[in-house]
DNA sequence: CCCCTTTTCTTGAACGAGTCAAGTTTTTCC
DNA sequence: GGAAAAACTTGACTCGTTCAAGAAAAGGGG
């Protein structure tokens, strides 16, 4: 994997967000790539496992920032805390365990948003349609098969 | 509205969920019924109202064995604490208001679950697709549009 | 290359929804 | 009416997340 190509890449994508390069913030995008769906606890802990000194309330600022820039999506599926994802912009959806809370991704037929259309919404301007998908995953299906 | 006849009602529902009628499952009822999305917090004010010296752990389990039950539905929209609404078994969705956070009702074109099929689910045993559509409440988006 | 301004990070306390646990009360069935 | 099981009260507690104040670092202009 060119490590470095993609730290280029994670610079330019802060600067045209508008924000500043910190180390902080690249090791927090390295983490969300390396662990798709992590909280903030596991990507705490990527985080720091290369970068030691840097403070939970940092990680939730760079997330919180990141979320808010576009370039990382926060999601949380009913009774989960909050997870993040580098992939964005296609507007894919999430499967997720209903026992062991696993989740997992569903490309988008459509794939811009909003990929449904509502049929009545009370006069709500609507500009996205999230779809989770519930269910069980295949460690916990055949748990409870057998 | 006859009340009676409602009650009724809601202790049949209790009794046929193998849940026993109590006073402060009957006031829950009658609080979700009355207001449908509501938080647990809202509801457990509604439910003092009628029943002052019912605990917040009483509502706490109360909701929760409803919701198990399926007498009502939780619904948690990311951000949002946990909401109830009696509407069950007609697997509609919901709209939500980015800036307030205010929800409602939107019917499902299928109406039984999953309505919607996943392209590739990773092996998960899908029984549920939920869809949350997200924008702006009538309220909101005159705020912002002036 | 250095300084200044602004943004970002650290530290530490605090908040709030929800849960846990022990003991009491109520419901239901016989 | 009495016993067993379920439900409720009370009060402490957990944990993800946020708030606030000051220290550190990034980026642009000189």
């Amino acid at each position: 994997m060119d490590d470095h190509a993609t730290e280029a890449e994670f610079e330019h994508l802060l600067r045209s967000a508008d924000l500043r390069v910190t180390r902080p913030r690249l090791a927090v995008l390295r983490a969300v790539r390396r662990h798709p769906h992590a909280d903030t606890g596991s990507v705490l802990a990527a985080v720091r496992s290369e970068e030691p000194t840097v403070s939970h309330q940092a990680v939730y600022d760079v997330l919180g920032a990141l979320a808010e820039s576009g370039l990382v999506r926060r999601i949380q599926p009913a009774g989960s805390v909050a997870r993040y994802e580098l992939r964005v912009g296609d507007n894919h959806h999430h499967v997720v365990c209903r026992s062991c809370g696993v989740v997992a991704d569903v490309d988008c037929a459509v794939g811009v948003r909003p990929c449904l259309d509502a049929s009545d919404t009370h006069g709500f301007v609507v500009d996205e349609a999230e779809v989770t998908y519930w269910g069980l995953c295949p460690a916990c299906s055949t748990d409870t098969a057998t």
